[in-house]
DNA sequence: TCTGGGGTCCTAGGACCC
DNA sequence: TCTGGGGTCCTAGGACCC
């Protein structure tokens, strides 16, 4: 079912074509540590401290994998050259990617750093079929940077993102209409998106293998297994149904930050330093973005590996530093008290409902009604001079003392603000 | 097999409102 | 006052992905 890339076929329509790429580049950080550092070349390498986060495919040869510890990948590989993975040159090359997957079609969606969709159904009568474009798409990314990119070209997402799994190393599989299930159905059933060691384990204890024994599986058996979301989604794709379309970025739905320690039990004021360095990380990636966040998470993960979440969602999003921390105390207080024996491994702290950022909102919420003329400037800021006032009124406190913050966009009302809202509640 | 950090989505129960 | 139905929001936990 590996096929070779087919020359352009100007006879065949666009409809028939499949125009969806999934772009996947080969053991990208240990790929980039090789570039960066010819010597490297030909030997075992893994990159990361502490845990493998990519390693080269000579070392992958001693069983080494993504997420072992590096002391293991040792044992396996005693001549493993282990590189810390701190060095910045990963975004450099993971641009220069983007923009040659652009140039062949604005629909990108990015996956992750190495990772990518493109939908080239509209480039086709340009530039020619999609199987040409990503055997062009592979030349361009080798000659221009040196990497090894692995693509699926299929008429689904799904579909090409298992191609381009099964096509690595450095590789190119074309699915044609019609030879889906062909491909598809002698898969394992852990190659589909969604199925992990969990499902796997309770699908393998009823039988289930492949991605064909899913697809002979009645949908109704298939909930009963899994629930309802993974029972569908798991049916619908193992019977190559998927109508997601290529989407350009989207934008972030939370923002974490998280920190792994020596079990031990600890106290609040051992725990301080760490809640504060996370949060400001999380805080100020927020601010760069103008975003702000209403729904505020610590977890804890113990000795045992069990963990607990507990948050707070505000009434009005906040994205100042002081403010997330004074909420991550108390949330991470009814831990310790709820927990008082337990030892601390890990601690997180997350920011999600994210909005815009608010002043931008409240200003031109209010500019409907009540204002009259001026400038957009002086239109803002007169609304923003009356909602000042009504929140003073409801508030009865001098709480917004940075009114010009509030027209450039900054966050710092919405800490008062919040705050006092937290109080009130 | 549990070793890091950063994310997404789903489920389920409870509170609350109409 | 009790009961029922429907909808939304919040909280907590878990699976999965890169």
């Amino acid at each position: 079912m590996l096929l070779a890339p087919r020359a352009f076929r100007p006879t065949l329509g666009c409809m028939d074509v499949p125009g969806i790429l999934h772009a996947d580049l080969d053991a990208f950080y240990a790929a980039v540590a090789v570039l960066e550092d010819p010597g490297l070349a030909g030997k075992p390498v893994a990159v990361g401290a502490g845990v493998v986060l990519s390693c080269t495919y000579e070392a992958k040869e001693y069983g080494v994998r993504g997420g072992m510890r590096t002391v293991d990948a040792k044992a396996l590989c005693p001549n493993l050259i282990v590189v810390d993975g701190t060095f910045g040159a990963y975004t450099d090359y993971s641009k220069t990617v983007f923009s040659i997957f652009e140039s062949y079609t604005p629909l990108v969606e990015p996956l992750s750093i190495d990772e990518a969709f493109m939908d080239v159904t509209g480039s086709v009568h340009l530039l020619g079929s999609p199987a040409h474009i990503a055997r062009s798409i592979r030349e361009d990314v080798k000659n221009q940077t040196g990497l090894a990119v692995s693509i699926g070209v299929t008429a689904r997402k799904f579909l090409s993102k298992i191609a381009s799994q099964v096509a690595k190393p450095d590789g190119l599989i074309v699915v044609l209409p019609g030879e889906e299930k062909a491909f598809l159905h002698p898969l394992s059933a852990s190659y589909l998106w969604g199925v992990g060691p969990v499902t796997k384990k309770r699908l393998n204890q009823l039988g289930i293998r492949t991605i064909g024994d899913i697809a002979d599986t009645p949908l109704d058996a298939l909930v009963a297994m899994v629930g309802g979301a993974a029972g569908n989604h798991l049916h619908a794709l193992a019977n190559n149904k998927d109508s997601r379309p290529v989407e350009r970025a989207r934008n972030a739905k939370s923002v974490s930050a998280q920190s792994a320690m020596r079990a031990e039990r600890r106290s609040m004021d051992d725990l301080m330093p760490v809640l504060l360095r996370l949060t400001d990380r999380v805080a100020s990636r927020l601010r760069d973005k103008d975003r702000s966040a209403r729904t505020i998470t610590v977890r804890v993960r113990f000795g045992d590996l069990s963990s607990v979440t507990r948050s707070e969602t505000l009434h009005t999003p906040t994205a100042s530093t002081a403010a997330m921390v004074a909420l991550e105390r108390r949330l991470l207080q009814k831990v310790l008290d709820e927990y008082p024996k337990h030892e601390i491994t890990l601690l997180s702290v997350a920011a999600a409902g994210l909005g815009v950022d608010e002043p931008i909102q409240l200003a031109f919420g209010v500019s409907d009604d009540a204002v009259g003329g001026g400038t957009p400037q002086e239109i803002a800021s007169s609304a923003l001079d009356e909602s000042v006032d009504e929140l003073r009124r409801r508030f009865g406190k001098d709480i917004l003392t940075h009114g010009s913050d509030l027209l450039s966009g900054r966050t710092t009302h919405t800490d008062g603000l919040s705050e006092v809202m937290r109080r009130d509640t």
